[in-house]
Order: C-alpha cells, then sequence, then structure tokens
DNA sequence: ATTAGCACTCGAGATGGTTGAGTGCTAAAG
DNA sequence: CTTTAGCACTCAACCATCTCGAGTGCTAAT
C-alpha cells in the first residue's frame, strides 16, 4: 500500500529528526517539527499506519518512534534530497587527496583518513586490485648463501618482494640471468596472465633455477590473493562513541568484524558493479555485525574502470544526504588522483 | 619500613587472590586463603599497615582492598616466582614463530599475534630498526614518461621503494647507469651513513640525475624515520573486555593512545637497553594513557645485539607469574627466528 | 601480640512512588 | 469520512527509602 503525500512528509520529517538528535520522536513533537496544520492525535493514527507498514516501530510502549531499517531505506529512496557536497569539504578534499601526492598508497590513506575525519564514523578504502596490472620489473637478489630475494615490480608501481631459499647457492650472475630471462619472458604482460604461464611453463621441470622461479610464481600468486583481503580501514574507534552501540557486546563483534575485513570486502565487492553510491542500511548487508550499522560505499574508477570501492561505515542513524555526496565525492576524486599516477 | 614475614606473605596472598578473581580481598577471605592461622581481626591489622605504606588501597569504606601500583611493583619484585612456561605454550610459540618461516615481516606478524592469543590482551612488536642495516641494492625503474620507481634493498631484505617525478623523461639506460653509480658508490655500507654521504656529496650539484639521487636519498630517510613509528600491534579489542577499564572514556583514549603508537614506541624503546623482562605497572609507565594498565616488556637480540622490544599491554591486574615468562620466552624465541633469517 | 566483640560505614539491590512523555481508543466536530 | 479533543493507560526514568551483607576500625579481654 502506497504511502499518501502526508504520510511520505511526516515520515520524512520524523527520520530528519530522529537523525539531528537521536531521541524517539513523538506524536506532539512531530506534528510541530513538520510543519503542518496538524494536530498529535492525527500525527498519531499516521503513525500508527506507518508502524503497520514497518516503517517505524516504538522501543516501548510511551517512547515515540525510530525509523527501522525498512523506513531508512525508503527515505533515502523516495525521500531524500541529496545536498551538494559543501565547498569547505569539497575543498578539503580536494587537499587532502588531490592530484599532487605520486604515491599510489598514500592517496589510499589519504583517502581513508579523510572520509574517516569528515564523517566521525570509520572510512574505507578497497585498494585497487591487481589482477590486471602488468609485470613490469622482476629482480632476484642473493642476499646471502642461499638465500634470494625476490622483487617483485607492476606497472603501477606496486612493489612486493619475497625471500626465497635456496637448496644451493646461487652466484649473482646466475640470479642476473635468470631476472633478464624472466623480464625478457614474461615482463610487460599482466601478472595474471604471467601466473598462469609459469604454471605451465614450470609443470615438469626440477632444475635449480626453475625452483627459483616457481617461488617467484608463488610471490605472484601472492601478490593476487593478498589484495582479495586488502582494504585500509582509519576510524573504527570512532564507532566507539556511538550511543546507539554502546551495549560493548555488539561493539566487539561490530570492531572484530571489521578487522577481519573478510566478510566485509565480499560484502563490498558485490557492490563494485555500476558506478553510483550503494548504501547496505542495517541488516540489509545480510552481515551480522553490521545489523546495526549502515555502509555507504561507492566505487572509485580511473578510465572508465572500476578499481575498488571506498566508503563509510557508521549508525544507521547517520546524516545520509550529507554522508552520499561526500562518499561520491571522495570516489571521483580519488579516482581521478589515481588516473595521474 | 620493612615488611615482616607475615605481612609480605599476605600482601602476596592478598595480589594472588584479586588477581584471580578482580574482587577486593576482604580480611576474613584473606585470612583463609593465606593459610595462616590467624584471625580476620589481625589480618586487618596487617592490612592497615599495608595501607598505610601505600601498597593496598580500599575503593570504598566496606569493600576490602585492591593492590596500588606499589603494591604490584612489590609483588612482583619481592614476592613473585616466577613459573617456567608451561610446555603447551612453548610448543605452541616454537610452532608459530619457529625458523622455518623466511620472511622477517611475517615472524614480527606470527609473534605479535601469538603473544596476544596466549594472553588474551594486546600484544606487540617494535619492528627492528633498519638504522644499521647495510644498503645491500638499489633499483631506478622508469615507470612512465618522467615518473621513476626508486627501489632500495637493504641486506636483511627489507625493501622499500617510492615513485619519483622527474622534471624531464629519462632513458633506461640513463636510470642504469644511475643504479649502477649509486650501487658502486653506496651499496654495502649502512643506510645512515650512505644518506649523510649522500647529504655532503648532493650539497650543491644541480643536475637532473642528482635530483633523482636526492629523492633517493630522501626515500632513504623516510626509511629510517618511519621505523621511529613502526610498531606492530595485535589483539587491542581484546581490552574491552576487561571490566576494570569498562568505563569507556578511559579506554577510547588507551584504544586511541595504542593506535598513536608514537608515545608508546619512545616508552619502550626506553626500555632497549638490557636484556631482561620489563614491567611498567600502571602510572609507572609516566604516560597517562596507561596509567590503568601495565605493559610487560622484553627485547629480543640477535648474535648479542638487541633489534628491538615486544610485549603485551594489559591491565594491572594480569597473572604476571605466568605472562612474563610468555614475554620473555617470546623474545627469545624471535631472536632465534630471526637469527636465521 | 592476638583475638573476640561490637558499632559503624557504605555499596548493591530491592521497593515503591512520582513524573512526564507518549500511546490507543472513542466520541464529537467538521 | 477525516480530523480532533479528551481520556485512561503504559512505561521508562528518576528519586527516595530501606534492607542486606560484607567489611572496617576500635576497644577490651585473652
Amino acid at each position: 500500500m502506497a504511502l499518501d503525500e502526508r504520510a511520505r512528509h511526516l515520515l520524512k520529517s520524523l527520520i530528519e529528526q530522529h537523525i539531528a538528535n537521536g531521541i524517539p520522536v513523538g506524536s506532539r513533537q512531530l506534528a510541530k517539527g513538520a510543519g503542518l496544520k496538524i494536530s498529535p492525535a492525527t500525527v498519531r493514527n499516521v503513525m500508527a499506519d506507518l508502524e503497520d507498514e514497518g516503517y517505524l516501530i516504538s522501543p516501548h510502549t510511551s517512547a515515540g518512534r525510530i525509523p527501522t531499517h525498512v523506513g531508512y531505506r525508503f527515505f533515502v529512496d523516495a525521500l531524500l534530497r541529496v545536498v551538494p557536497l559543501s565547498p569547505q569539504s569539497h575543498h578539503l578534499l580536494v587537499q587532502r587527496i588531490g592530484h599532487h601526492i605520486p604515491d599510489t598508497e598514500q592517496v589510499l590513506h589519504a583517502a581513508t583518513e579523510v572520509l574517516s575525519e569528515l564523517t566521525h564514523m570509520a572510512g574505507f578504502v578497497r585498494v585497487p586490485r591487481r589482477a590486471n596490472r602488468t609485470l613490469r620489473h622482476v629482480d632476484f637478489l642473493a642476499l646471502r648463501e642461499k638465500e634470494v630475494l625476490a622483487i617483485f615490480v607492476t606497472d603501477k608501481g606496486d612493489v612486493e618482494n619475497r625471500l626465497i631459499r635456496t637448496e644451493h647457492a646461487l652466484s649473482a650472475a646466475e640470479l642476473h640471468q635468470a631476472a633478464n630471462f624472466f623480464n625478457e619472458s614474461y615482463g610487460g604482460r599482466p601478472l595474471q596472465e604471467v601466473i598462469q604461464q609459469l604454471q605451465r611453463d614450470l609443470q615438469q621441470s626440477r632444475h635449480e633455477m626453475d625452483r627459483i622461479l616457481r617461488s617467484a610464481m608463488e610471490l605472484g600468486e601472492e601478490m593476487l590473493e593478498e589484495d582479495q583481503q586488502r582494504m585500509l580501514i582509519e576510524g573504527e574507534f570512532q564507532l566507539l562513541d556511538l550511543p546507539e552501540l554502546a551495549g560493548s557486546e555488539r561493539l566487539r563483534e561490530l570492531l572484530n568484524a571489521v578487522r577481519q575485513k573478510r566478510d566485509l570486502v565480499h560484502l563490498l565487492d558485490g557492490s563494485m558493479r555500476g558506478s553510483e553510491v550503494r548504501l547496505f542500511i542495517g541488516e540489509e548487508s545480510g552481515f551480522a555485525p553490521l545489523s546495526d550499522c549502515s555502509v555507504v560505499s561507492a566505487p572509485y574508477e580511473v578510465d572508465g574502470e572500476v578499481l575498488g570501492v571506498l566508503g563509510v561505515i557508521g549508525p544507521m542513524r547517520m546524516p545520509y544526504q550529507q554522508i552520499i555526496p561526500l562518499v561520491d565525492g571522495t570516489a571521483h576524486l580519488l579516482g581521478r588522483a589515481l588516473s595521474q599516477s
């Protein structure tokens, strides 16, 4: 059953009031705040309807009402007018993640931080996937007897390294040669492809030098696997201040979940399609520790290709109309910043 | 004024009881628990003395007594018999940070984790200082027009990299030549020395290639500076469960302080001298957010040289007799593991 | 020096009353 | 048929009060 104009207006007003001060909204207050010439009794009737529809709930018999996640969902989908990003915020964003920082890792960090700072919630950035990076350079260094340091560099300047133990000591010349061979054979090709090729090439060989290549391949695999998990998070502790989560039991779970990242990453990777801001309100995420929280995320892209997702985690009761453009803007600026690095 | 035998015994018993169950200990219970043939009244007299001396304090008039940080200090210094590390724990430690992991970073992580797991508190490892590492290898790669990736490798296999923007495009050959020059001139020398030398060498020059070297030098400086701060921490959230810190206000501060690391690192670096386990009990650390906590730390060393510190952060009321050998043992095993990598 | 006895203190928890915000329902008014 | 006023009712929050039990400090007897 669709809501009529008045009900929508009241719902909107109620949610806005609740977002503003966090306490349940009663009929009298809502009647006043909504600006309609309507008595509290009428408002009560409407509220009862809204509760029947699942948009509102009463924490207890005489405590006014608060929105459910369904209510918030309707609010953001149908009632919310997103305000444009404030010039100050925009300025701050540009300043912090603007184009002058060359290092990818640093830009990502800056974005995470600024998200957390501006929202006073937890900010996150899912790091760019490296799967389709190409291999720029490989180096093998003899660190010590029977220890070789392998270094991988991608075209975007990601560097990853790993210590490999060998059976026999290998001379610098041999290693140099191996590296040359590696660079010539596999350089300039996508990482994923390199690994697959290596897997084929090394199928049966058992030479000592091939053991190095095999280890190198494993390093490459680790790089890919590792970034299944990689996500920057900042300001988790801001969540400690949220009165709605103060019951320490849930909070622990939430913080641990955020820390583990695994499920979170999974959730977010699901929202990489499309290039719009996306919201998970309360239980919508289907992820229990987040059921009291909302996640606002937006993918960021470079040259039309989505590289990752960023956003914030906060209470369901958050100022969506400001958070949404902020996350959106950050995603755009990050994409822009990365396109230059 | 020195404590007589009985007073010491009672103090020990009281602290042990309090550590075991966390509630203030009253005279009756203490008289029973201490195993002495002594009445609660007598115990009360002794307790009053101990309170006068500053070892105990009453949370309120009728609530038994709990140890002060002075009491704990006396306890660990004079009364505590450290039990040897349990075989199970030892086994677990060996398993987790034993010698089979080649990668330094991974070993350090494993140590941090296992500390946190076994103690149910926050575990930390201060990473080895790189100042006296020697420079093993430098590479300059042209990633793109006017962008050079500099890679530093130390003799221990630390790898650090940085993107450098240049004014003009530089050919692969030029960069190769620069790297060769760099490696020949500065390779094999301690990082610190390299930087100082570079500072002198680059004093007045303004060549484009020297700009690269200068940036490389800054990278080296960053490496040194960065590890002023580097510290691994795991399990901070376990601190959320401590009832004694449950007052969220302090807890926030504590978690933030742990996160910031700066002061913590400072505190710990002060305890790098000596090779013994060291305790900071409550306010002893002189660091306000830690004033309800104790820090148990031990330096770890390789070939007689102290590389860093590790330990745990927990409530003052922790089972020192087990924690101390655990931290100690972890430090030894970590040292051993690192000596082989 | 130790102990028993006793009055006293204080927090924790239960009890109960009051207040005020808010509700649902009903009946009257528009 | 919608809106509104009125009213009885509910319930959390607050407060005061009470009891309880654990624990103390002091004193006098052992």
